[in-house]
DNA sequence: ACCATACGTTCACTATACCGAACTCTTCAA
DNA sequence: TTGAAGAGTTCGGTATAGTGAACGTATGGT
């Protein structure tokens, strides 16, 4: 019985960094023999990474990136989806505080943006988060005094603070309720 | 004459990804041994890699990504800036358009935060971005007809909408002046 | 028709990424 | 002091990623 004659096993990620690679390719309008020719790759190589068959190590696809004029991180980051998407306004129980996580994107680095309304003379701690994450705060309506617990800022509305989002930190309102938009940006999926 | 003993030459993102996959690993406060069960690899490799000699394969940085809870396209993403920023919100003439970037961490993805104050009966087309890029409006005060060209929608204040920020798009006030902030992330930089 | 040139794929071979097993160096309990 | 258990590194051996040369097919010029 003979072995069989392509290639060894695929892995996933593999097929879909195969398929990223061809789709670039053909966008650019290079055929394959001469994006190997650019990339000091062989033909063989590239045809069976875009076959998904095979498994290329980081300086292959270092030069494969700059053959396409990307960034190498890019062959890996899944496409975020783009449709439209809508979330409308809730009402809240006055005297509650409301979290509404309105928004995630967790292709590359993650992105989440939540809506936060805090009713008046509430002191909040900050929900830890991971390491290397960063805070912004956007204010639409109210005074707060937020920010890490070592450095904090008086805040009115159209202001904006962006601060380590694991490092403690807290967020106190005055007379009125606040309505506060806040994005995290993190390097880290959690 | 006896060959050198390590490894072979170091290619210059093998270097960064070593870097960044130890630095990852210590902010978890995991060791190199129980990483490398974790993932499923050898001692001996790990340590080839974060030492930045070696030039691993996709399939390792699989692993090595799963081990870490991170997308594998952040082991090739350079990291943002993480200091503490404070924007203060500005005034401005009333019946202008103004346009504020709060907010730029320029990244292997990239993400701007704006602010967008637009007068009362005004329509504002939007301007185009970069292929991928997911553009986020989030109503602080005001109503305001916004999205693309082909599927608008009406907005009221802590209503959010996402969409495809490479389509013609455009926004429409009604009888007040609109506050909105805009968040643009886009996962490929161009 | 014919040859030439280009494309993308499949083959046998070579270079090398990964492995297991040793090693050194700390730390800590007996 | 000694032994055990953990850390991280360095060593051959082996599986496999990448190569060059062949292949089959399509296109264009003469």
């Amino acid at each position: 019985m003979t072995p069989p004659s392509g290639r060894r096993p695929v892995s996933s990620t593999a097929a879909a960094v195969g398929a990223k690679i061809r789709l670039r390719r053909q966008q650019r309008g290079m055929s394959a023999a001469e994006m190997a020719r650019r990339a000091g790759l062989s033909k063989a190589t590239l045809s069976q990474l875009e076959a998904g068959n095979g498994n290329p190590t980081i300086d292959t696809l270092d030069a494969i990136a700059i053959a396409l004029r990307i960034p190498i991180a890019d062959l890996l980051a899944r496409d975020a989806d783009t449709g439209p998407v809508f979330r409308q306004g809730t009402d809240i129980e006055p005297g509650e505080v409301s979290r509404e996580l309105l928004r995630r994107i967790s292709s590359g680095n993650s992105l989440e943006i939540w809506r936060l309304r805090i009713p008046p003379e509430t002191e909040l701690p900050g929900v830890p988060h991971a390491t290397g994450t960063i805070e912004h705060l956007l204010i639409a309506t109210g005074h707060v005094t937020a920010g890490p617990v070592d450095a904090p800022q008086d805040l009115r509305p159209g202001d904006m603070l962006a601060f380590a989002g694991d490092a403690p930190h807290f967020y106190r309102t005055g007379a009125e309720e606040v309505d506060i938009t806040v994005v995290f940006a993190s390097p880290i999926s959690t």
